[in-house]
DNA sequence: ACCTTTGACAAC
DNA sequence: TTGTCAAAGGTC
């Protein structure tokens, strides 16, 4: 008999040690009884019965069953989910847990027959009749007459289920399933690169097979892609594998195509949280066991284990949606280069605006930097950035100002597609009686619930709560009730009634949630069906609209004087993406920026495409005010349901831990409500913990979790690093 | 007498 | 985190 020690799905400490006849390996899945329930659990530590002395061997229960091997989790994530549980002082069992397929975690028998035979299709090239054809399908046949593909293949170029065509065209003898495919990973390049391209390519490749931290910094459009697909190429190969790290799911259809067009025999693998659970648990076996090449992800897929893992890439590795805000707090960027030097592999940080944690790691030479300064087409110019002061050109009450319109209305005229970027959804923020100065708060939290035109609705943001516009004000019941502000659906109902005749398209998050929007939208700017878009920052993340000329942004203010210490970063690196859609292929394009602060520094460097100078005077404003990456930080985060208690056990955390501190490097802060003091029912406040070393940051932070490990009465988390303060 | 809510505590 | 238990507070 041996004694298994197992950690479970719980916030608990410790291990649970179990009586089994068999010898299981480390990190073998299990199922025990505990606290008179069946659960998962994982192998941390197996010895014969007779070491062990803990406590009598008759008081442990057995261990129910085991998973075969195929579902051991790895020694290589065991130790980044033991470092990330470290790292942000979280327990090592829900950290783990949480770096797993959702099957992995229940009890429910797993699928069978998970990694299903993969059928390869070919066209039988003598049949060739592709009329009714729409061009995605009419591009998907042509790669058929090359290649044989696979059904997620299929899938990526077609960006929809390519069954009922393959069933179709089965039937019509235009395509016959092949056994295997050819076995070829040499990509069809045409493409040349320009010297700087190929100078990355060459510098970088030399450290495959070590660790290496490459940043590289690319203005937009100037092939940031291309770089990543020749450096791929070279990795499948020598027979290893790739991991891309992605902000956002919107964009991952788009890349997917890319990659699987030009490596169509590589295995790639998309992995979001809109993949089916059961697909999830297929990939993460699939990269395990290397029958996959390409693993392109969002932040959860930092903890796909691999067989061979030859390079990490993030992309937009600036981007806030790489940090993860609740349960395990982790930065899947930070993570990467974590597992990239465990592993003993380079890997490559892109952005055209890289984050001031990255350029510090530059600065200090702990990364070597990668520049793309020319576009890599080259008649593709910079935009031209004006900032139009609206104090002299003042807005209209859509929030627009004449010059902007009359871009506009020039714009369409040229027959070029415009966008307007207002970073914020629904008809108004706020609805409020001039009477008695009634503003329609949410019940449940405390923000204002905006104003929806569509529906004579009020919706809050935060917690989705909504109601009916109410007839007359709730409280002094005068009828007139007023909208303060402008959001998305205000703007458009303004445009589409200035420009009758341009087509517009509305996209945030109300009218385009679904990925099939996004093809749509595509198909129709291809098809030049639209002239304006109107949408919030989705519009701004990663997306090539062709004949896109005129950018105008609006409402930007509010970044500038945001608690955040990032906002201003945060604004800078999305308008410049957003500038970046401007003027891409030939066309040269100009971007307009409506601001009472015209002087403000952001909008100076903007207009110089300075990103250099935006970079000094951020750093050195960090510096000054002590901020982030010259200190570190923590957050310890409270919540609760009653207000009073909320307050009382944040004071008596502070006051213990102010006790705990030996070093005068550790600063604690008194507690403070959060930004957002009341959302969802529960109110919320936050201790700050910095310092500028970090590892007695870290020992500190140990203790305060024993502290806060022994309060019971509220929800309390610990943020290392935290990104919204 | 009976029911619901709340806090403390253990789990192998 | 889940579940149990006992004490406290309220209701019929």
């Amino acid at each position: 008999m041996y004694v298994i020690s197992v950690v479970l799905d719980r916030p608990l400490r410790q291990s649970y040690n179990y009586l089994s006849t068999q010898l299981l390996e480390l990190g073998a899945r299990v199922i025990v009884n505990f606290n008179r329930q069946e659960q998962i659990g994982f192998v941390t530590q197996a010895i014969p019965q007779d070491e062990f002395t803990l406590m009598p061997i008759n008081k442990l229960k057995p261990i129910l069953a085991s998973s075969t091997s195929e579902f051991n989790i790895p020694a290589d994530i065991w130790q980044l989910c033991n470092f990330a549980a470290n790292y942000y002082h979280h327990p090592f069992g829900t950290s783990l847990f949480c770096a797993l397929p959702t099957l992995l975690r229940k009890t429910t028998p797993l699928p069978q027959q998970l990694i299903s035979e993969v059928k390869y299709y070919q066209a039988i090239s003598a049949n060739k009749g592709k009329r009714e054809l729409r061009p995605q399908q009419q591009f998907l046949w042509q790669q058929l007459e090359h290649n044989s593909l696979n059904l997620p293949q299929m899938q990526t170029i077609l960006g929809e289920n390519p069954r009922p065509l393959i069933k179709r065209w089965l039937a019509q003898d235009k395509l016959k399933q092949v056994v295997a495919p050819q076995p070829s990973l040499i990509a069809s390049t045409t493409i040349v690169l320009n010297d700087e391209q190929q100078y990355v390519i060459t510098q970088f490749s030399q450290y495959f097979g070590q660790f290496h931290l490459g940043l590289l910094y690319g203005i937009t459009g100037s092939g940031k892609t291309e770089i990543f697909l020749h450096l791929i190429h070279q990795v499948l190969r020598q027979n290893k594998q790739i991991l891309i790290l992605v902000p956002e799911i919107n964009l991952t259809p788009q890349l997917a195509k890319r990659f699987s067009q030009r490596f169509p025999h590589a295995q790639i693998r998309l992995l979001n949280s809109e993949i089916s659970d059961k697909s999830r648990l297929e990939t993460w076996l699939g990269a395990k066991e290397g029958s996959y090449q390409i693993i392109l992800g969002t932040r959860l897929s930092v903890f796909t284990p691999f067989k061979q893992l030859g390079l990490i890439i993030v992309d937009e590795e600036h981007d806030d949606s790489f940090k993860q805000n609740d349960g395990l707090r982790y930065h899947a960027r930070d993570l990467a280069i974590w597992r990239a030097k465990q592993l003993n592999l380079p890997i490559l940080l892109a952005s055209a605006t890289p984050s001031i944690e990255t350029l510090y790691n530059y600065k200090r030479g702990r990364a070597s930097l990668y520049k793309l300064t020319q576009r890599a087409i080259n008649l593709a110019q910079l935009p031209q950035i004006n900032i139009i002061n609206l104090q002299h050109y003042p807005a209209n009450h859509a929030g627009i100002s004449q010059v902007a319109l009359d871009k506009l209305s020039q714009c369409l005229q040229r027959q070029e597609l415009a966008m307007i970027f207002i970073n914020r959804r629904g008809y108004a923020p706020v609805i409020t009686c001039y009477e008695c100065g009634w503003v329609s708060n949410c019940r449940y939290c405390s923000s204002n619930m905006v104003y929806h035109h569509e529906h004579n609705q009020l919706k809050c943001h935060h917690c989705s709560y909504q109601i009916q516009v109410p007839p007359f004000c709730p409280q002094c019941k005068n009828q007139y009730l007023h909208t303060i502000g402008h959001g998305t659906q205000k703007l458009e109902q303004f445009i589409s009634q200035y420009f009758p005749e341009a087509k517009i398209r509305r996209i945030d998050r109300d009218t385009t949630s679904h990925k099939q929007d996004w093809q749509d939208i595509y198909q129709q700017i291809e098809q030049q069906q639209l002239d304006i878009l109107i949408g919030t920052q989705m519009l701004a993340k990663g997306h090539d609209f062709a004949n896109l000329t005129l950018v105008i942004g609006l409402n930007l203010d509010n970044a500038l004087f945001s608690y955040d210490f990032r906002s201003t970063e945060q604004m800078f690196s999305t308008l410049t993406q957003v500038s970046g859609r401007a003027g891409r292929a030939t066309k040269a394009g100009e971007v307009i920026l409506q601001t009472n602060y015209p002087d403000h520094p952001v909008y100076q460097f903007l207009k110089q495409h300075d990103f250099n100078g935006f970079i000094n005077y951020t750093m050195y404003q960090r510096k000054q005010h002590q901020l982030p990456p010259f200190v570190y930080y923590a957050l310890v985060r409270f919540s609760a349901l009653d207000e009073e208690k909320l307050k009382q056990t944040m004071h008596e955390v502070y006051q213990q831990a102010k006790q705990l501190i030996t070093d005068t490097s550790i600063t604690i802060f008194a507690p403070v409500p959060a930004v957002l003091f009341k959302l969802h029912k529960r109110f919320r406040g936050q201790i700050l913990i910095s310092s500028t070393k970090r590892n007695l940051l870290h020992q500190y932070l140990q203790q305060i979790e024993i502290i806060i490990s022994q309060i019971n009465s509220i929800t309390i988390a610990l943020d290392v690093d935290p990104f919204d303060m």
